[in-house]
RNA sequence: GCUCCAAUAGCUCAGUCGGUAGAGCACUUCACUCGUAAUGAAGGGGUCAGCGGUUCAAGUCCGCUUUGGAGCUCCA
C-alpha cells in the first residue's frame, strides 16, 4: 500500500501497523493517527489500501484530548477499586484536563483525592493495554447492569438505534466509551487531581447531584508543573482576591451576599469611568441623560411582563401589606425610560431619541450565584434605550456597536473579547414572540452590521431575548469562564406593549423600534475585568492614585505638600485619603509596582521647584520642573494613554 | 437553589489528645531624617462569625444560621 505522510509517498507492506509506520518516519510519542482525516487508535489495523496518514502527539489538540480522556478512565478505574459501590456517569476531557462524574455512596472529600491519586499511579505502573470491544445493544445493557452501572445503562438506552456500542477494557476494568484512546496506561507520564465538586447528572438541576472530580494530565512532569504554576499565577490576578488586597472593594457578612462595598480606591476608579462615559455619550454620541427611580409599583412590572416572568428575580417590597402599594426594586431600566419618552409627543423628526442613564439595578440572584464583583445583587450599568424609526434602525444599531467597540479600545481590552450574534431558536418558537421571517430578516441585518464593523463573531442559536436578536460581547475571566460585558439588543415589538408612538410625516401614529444597549457594560464587572487584565497595574487615567509624592525626609514635607496640592489643582489623583495633611517620611512605603508615578523631593528639588520622577513605565525619568511633569501626566490622562510597562527588574 | 470545603487580631496564617490565644505585616507612640521593595524600640488590638448542644471544661466535638471559596445549575 502507498502511504502519504508529511506530503511524502512511501510504499509499505499491506499488513504494516501504524506503530511500524510511525517508527519508520521517526515519529516519537504518537498517541493516535489521522487516516485520511479520521482519528484512529494506534492499534487500529490498516485495510491495505492507499492512505494519507498524520500522526497525533500530545502537542496536538486531539492528542491532548484523548490522552486526558484515557487519564479519566484511569481515574474511574482507581475509584472503582477503592469504592466498588460507586457508580460511574461520564468522564470527558475538557480544555485543560478532564473530569469524571461519579455517584458515591458516601460523599467524597478533598482528602480522598490523594488516595485515589496513589491508586491511579499503580494503574499507570501496571501498564494495562486499553482494549476495545463492541457489543450489541441488549448485551451491552446486560453487561453494564451486571456491574450495577445504572448511568451507563441510561446512556446506552439513549444512543441512536444504529449506534456502535463500544467498550474499553484496561485490566479488569471496563468502561462504556466511544473512544478513541491511547494504547496503554503507562503512557500517562504526569497527572494531578485538582478538585472535587458537585455536578448534576446530565446537567439538569432536577437530577441527582453527582461528585465531579477534576484533574489534568501532561506528557511530562515539567509541563504539569508549568501548568500548576500557571494556575497559581492566575490566582494572583483574580479580581476577587487582588481587588480586596488592593482595597478596591470588600464584603461584610451583615450587609449580605452579592453586595460588595466599593472602598475609596475602587469608588474612584468607577467614578473615573462613569464621568468619562457620561461625557462621551452626551457630548459626542448624541445621548440624553435620564435619572429615573430605583423602584416602582408592581403595576409597571405587570405591563412589562416582569411580574409574571421574573418576579423571583426581583426584590419585592410591601408584599402582603394591604395598606401599602406593592413595590419592586428595578431589575432593568427599560420601562422607566419608555415613560420618559411617552411624557412628550414625538415627531418623526425627533427620532432617534437616545436615552442613557448611569443606572443602578437590583436582581435577587440565587444564593450560590454571587461572585466577587462579576455577579452581584446590586450593580450600576451604563444603560440606554434608543427610540428610533424603523428606517433608522440599522444605522443606529451600528453606531451602538461602534460606541461599544470604541469603549473597549480605550480600556485596552478590545483584543480580549468575543462577539456573538445571539439568535432565536426556530425549534423552540414558544420562547419568542414575532414571526419567523422577521427574525430571519433582523438577524440578517445584525450579521451585516457585524461584518461591516469588521469583527469576528459566532452565531449562537437560542441565545436571543424573547423580543429580538442581539449582539453580546463577552470576555473571559482569568479562569477561562465567560461573562457578558456588553449587550446590544434589537427590539421591534415592545413599543406596542407600552403604546409608544411617534407622528409620521402624514400625521399618523407609528410604532418606533427600540435598541436596548450598553456602552461599556456594568461598572462593577468592568472593574473586575480591568483588575484581572492589568493585574492591578492600571493605565494612569484609571488609577485611583496616579502619583505619590515622597519627601526624602520630613524636612522637605512642606514642599511635598505644595507639590501634592498643585497636582490636585490640575485634576491629578494623588492619595485618596487626604494624606497630604499628615504627610510624613514615607519613602520606604512607596512601591512602584502598582503606582504609575512617584515623585521624590528633597533639598535640591525644593530649591529648584523640580521633582524627581520615577515611573513604572520607564523607571527613573530624571529631574524635571514640576510644571513639565504636570503637563506630561495631564496629557497622558487626557489621552487615556496606555503606556507600556517596563518590568521591575529592567528599570533603571 | 444544589454538592463539597472553609471561617482565629484590620490582613496572611499557626494553635498537637478538648484544659481560658500566638506570629508576621498593618496600626499607635517614641527614636531615627535616611535618595527608591520593608529603620529600631515600645504599645494597643481577639465574646476564636453568630446561636444552641455535648462536657467538670469547647477555638477544638455535634447541630442550625450567616458569610466566603470551588464547581454545578441559573443569569428574563
Amino acid at each position: 500500500m502507498i502511504i502519504k505522510i508529511n506530503g511524502v509517498q512511501k510504499e509499505y507492506a499491506n499488513e504494516a501497523s501504524l506503530f511500524e509506520i510511525a517508527k519508520d518516519n521517526e515519529v516519537k510519542n504518537a498517541l493516535a493517527a489521522k487516516v485520511d482525516g479520521n482519528l484512529v487508535e494506534m492499534r487500529s489495523k490498516l485495510d491495505g489500501n492507499d492512505h494519507e496518514i498524520e500522526f497525533v502527539t500530545f502537542q496536538d489538540k486531539e492528542g491532548k484530548k484523548l490522552y486526558r480522556h484515557t487519564a479519566s478512565h484511569i481515574l474511574a478505574q482507581a475509584i472503582k477499586t477503592i469504592y466498588p459501590t460507586s457508580k460511574l456517569a461520564i468522564g470527558p476531557a475538557i480544555d485543560d484536563g478532564f473530569y469524571y462524574d461519579i455517584d458515591f455512596k458516601t460523599p467524597i472529600t478533598t482528602e480522598n483525592l490523594e488516595a485515589i491519586e496513589q491508586e491511579m499511579k499503580k494503574i499507570i505502573k501496571a501498564n494495562y493495554p486499553l482494549e476495545r470491544f463492541e457489543l450489541p445493544r441488549d448485551e451491552a445493557i446486560a453487561y453494564m447492569k451486571k456491574f450495577g452501572e445504572d448511568y451507563k445503562v441510561e446512556l446506552i438506552n439513549d444512543l441512536p438505534e444504529d449506534a456502535v456500542i463500544s467498550f474499553y477494557k484496561q485490566g479488569d476494568f471496563v468502561d462504556l466509551c466511544a473512544g478513541p484512546h491511547i494504547v496503554n496506561t503507562k503512557l500517562i507520564k504526569a497527572f494531578k487531581l485538582l478538585s472535587s465538586s458537585g455536578a448534576y447528572w446530565r446537567g439538569d438541576e432536577h437530577n441527582k447531584m453527582l461528585a465531579r472530580i477534576y484533574g489534568t494530565a501532561y506528557s511530562s512532569k515539567d509541563e504539569l508543573k508549568a501548568h500548576l504554576d500557571h494556575l497559581e499565577d492566575i490566582k494572583k490576578r483574580d479580581h476577587n482576591k487582588l481587588g480586596r488586597d488592593m482595597q478596591l472593594f470588600t464584603t461584610v457578612d451583615v450587609i449580605g451576599q452579592g453586595l460588595p462595598l466599593l472602598m475609596p480606591k475602587g469608588a474612584k476608579m468607577i467614578q473615573t469611568m462613569q464621568r468619562w462615559i457620561e461625557d462621551l455619550e452626551d457630548n459626542e454620541w448624541g445621548y440624553m441623560r435620564t435619572k429615573t427611580p430605583f423602584m416602582a409599583k408592581s403595576d409597571l412590572y405587570k405591563i412589562s411582563g416582569h411580574w409574571d416572568h421574573y418576579k423571583e428575580g426581583m426584590f419585592v417590597l410591601n408584599e402582603g401589606r394591604e395598606d401599602k402599594d406593592v413595590m419592586a426594586l428595578r431589575p432593568m431600566t427599560c420601562p422607566f425610560q419608555y415613560y420618559v419618552y411617552k411624557a412628550t409627543q414625538h415627531s418623526y423628526k425627533d427620532l432617534p431619541c437616545r436615552y442613557s442613564e448611569t443606572s443602578t439595578l437590583f436582581r435577587n440572584e440565587d444564593s450560590g450565584e454571587m461572585h466577587g464583583l462579576t455577579r452581584v445583587r446590586q450593580f450600576t450599568i451604563s444603560e440606554g434605550h434608543l427610540i428610533v424609526r424603523p428606517d433608522q434602525m440599522v444605522e443606529e444599531f451600528k453606531r451602538c456597536l461602534d460606541l461599544a467597540k470604541y469603549c473597549l479600545e480605550v480600556l485596552g481590552v478590545e483584543e480580549d473579547v468575543t462577539y456573538h450574534l445571539s439568535k432565536w431558536d426556530p425549534d423552540n418558537r414558544e420562547k419568542y414572540i414575532g414571526e419567523p421571517e422577521v427574525w430571519e430578516e433582523t438577524e440578517g441585518h445584525i450579521r451585516d452590521i457585524l461584518n461591516d464593523v469588521g469583527v469576528e463573531f459566532t452565531e449562537d442559536v437560542g441565545e436571543a431575548a424573547f423580543y429580538g436578536p442581539k449582539v453580546d460581547i463577552n470576555a473571559k475571566n482569568v479562569y477561562g469562564k465567560e461573562d457578558t460585558m456588553i449587550t446590544i439588543q434589537w427590539d421591534a415589538l415592545i413599543a406596542e406593549q407600552f403604546d409608544m408612538y411617534y407622528i409620521d410625516e402624514n400625521g399618523e401614529k407609528k410604532r418606533p423600534y427600540i435598541i436596548h444597549r450598553t456602552s461599556m457594560g456594568c461598572y462593577e464587572r468592568t472593574l473586575a475585568w480591568l483588575i484581572e487584565k492589568y493585574a492591578g497595574k492600571f493605565p494612569t487615567w484609571l488609577c485611583p492614585e496616579q502619583v505619590r509624592v515622597l519627601p526624602i525626609s520630613e524636612k522637605y514635607a512642606d514642599y511635598a505638600f505644595e507639590v501634592e496640592k498643585e497636582l490636585k489643582r490640575n485634576g491629578i489623583l494623588t492619595s485618596v485619603d487626604n494624606r497630604a495633611e499628615k504627610i510624613g517620611f514615607k519613602i520606604r512605603e512607596a512601591r512602584l509596582e502598582k503606582l504609575p508615578y512617584m515623585l521624590v523631593v528633597g533639598e535640591k528639588e525644593r530649591d529648584d521647584k523640580t521633582v524627581s520622577v520615577r515611573s513604572r513605565f520607564a523607571g527613573d525619568e530624571g529631574v524635571k520642573p514640576l510644571s513639565d511633569f504636570i503637563s506630561q501626566i495631564a496629557e497622558e490622562i487626557r489621552m487615556k494613554e496606555i503606556r507600556k510597562e517596563i518590568p521591575l527588574e529592567e528599570r533603571k
